[in-house]
DNA sequence: AATAGCTAATGGTCTGACCATCGGCAAATA
DNA sequence: TATTTGCCGATGGTCAGACCATTAGCTATT
């Protein structure tokens, strides 16, 4: 004897309307039948049918839009979704958040050096204008900043790791803003980041992995300090 | 002029639920009050509220017990539920996804040379011979397998790190059942896996971090031929 | 003391209704 | 004729009430 198995109503319409997903029976953009249209050919009543579209439409995979329609989305956002949600409640544990971004960082950068594109050189290189424009911004160098490290991780055209990294850094980048936001640092600090970029962007460019992995390393490290810092204050 | 913002019901409640839960204001195990008593408290009918806990429910956040309540789940199954929805997941995604274990693997080994316990090494070990005892059975080669790695993971300390590593692996873990489940190469296949965790272990003992990098690298890739096969096919 | 049966509470489901919004169409307007 | 206005149906979003299956805990019987 085993404990028999209990179904759900709204797992199973989950599981159906997943798996035509899944055969790209429905793609990406398409219009599902209305609500009480699929009420009747799912023979379920309208409830658990609506709980089943908004689990789903939480998940990322339907949209739904009043006076139009259910749709389904693209496809692309689908895991990132499910990544950022299991992220949500690690708690405090900004060291390992810290180490573990040090190490998304150097290992995309390694990537990056091996798969970028002249175009997502191109673009590192524009973000990096923006930075040394910014000396005087906190606000538009940080922004260059960040942009800088997520077209790395875009290069690496993985985008598990390029979602990874961008979790990551999001929940850091609260962080990272005060840190360098402390006004006697603020100056000399990103000059010194700057100058770390552009060594990161030179080794991409001579498409030495080894290199822009170390240089990506230092340039963490270098940076954390103060993040290290506030963290035990 | 700015587009106003349209809120819906149930996301408000997701998103005081959430919140309460990171706040850790309702603990993992807690009970939530009964429906039709937040129905009240919310000022929601229970439908919204229902659609919200449904949600909740598919991320893994809450569990809903028949006759018993609605309760909130443990913490450490959050990351491994929501990425269970890779369901959909093409080549390219899979592909992607090995790289970055592959990587989060090799890295967390790195770590684990620098961190590990006696007591962490001797479980290692334990798990190497329950891989060693169970060469005749699948099943329990395999359950070793997985133990022996995610103990690796454990053994950084990182436990960010962990869950990432734990999530992927989970996630991979179908198709490496199937690859090692060819009946032909099931034996040698086996062997071989055995050796190649030999040697990362004794990478370990000796604390040699550079060793037990490249001994995980070396196991990964000898280990995800048939993988990448399945993959392309 | 153990068991069987009863009752209330609870999540799961269904139904029908109403609302706000959107798209499209027709009438009114310039 | 071209544009605007107003209307109507369709649709997702929300609500209220009801019924069902299951569970826990109590009660009475054995």
């Amino acid at each position: 004897m085993r404990p028999v198995q209990r179904t759900s109503v709204s797992d199973a319409i989950i599981a159906q309307i997943t798996d035509l997903i899944e055969r790209n029976v429905l793609k990406p953009g398409d219009r599902l039948p209305p609500e009480r249209e699929l009420c009747k050919r799912f023979q379920v009543g309208r409830s658990s049918l609506r709980e089943a579209l908004r689990s789903l439409s939480m998940m990322g995979l339907l949209e739904g839009r009043v006076g139009e329609g259910t749709f389904v989305c693209d496809k692309g956002q689908h895991v990132e979704r499910a990544l950022q949600w299991g992220f949500l409640l690690d708690g405090k544990k900004l060291q390992d958040l810290s180490e573990t971004r040090m190490m998304l960082e150097s290992q995309t950068a390694y990537l990056a050096a091996e798969r970028a594109t002249p175009a997502d050189l191109a673009a590192m290189a524009d973000a990096l204008a923006g930075m040394a424009a910014g000396l005087a911004d906190a606000g538009r160098f940080l922004a260059s900043d960040l942009q800088f490290h997520l077209l790395i991780a875009r290069a690496t055209h993985n985008s598990i790791l390029y979602s990874l990294l961008e979790t990551t850094r999001s929940y850091l980048q609260e962080w990272i803003k005060e840190s360098l936001a402390e006004p006697s640092l603020a100056g000399p600090r990103a000059e010194l980041s700057l100058a770390e970029h552009r060594q990161i962007l030179a080794a991409l460019q001579r498409r030495d992995a080894e290199a822009a992995q170390q240089a990506m390393a230092a340039h963490i490290r270098s940076s954390s300090g103060d993040l290290a810092e506030k963290v035990r204050g």
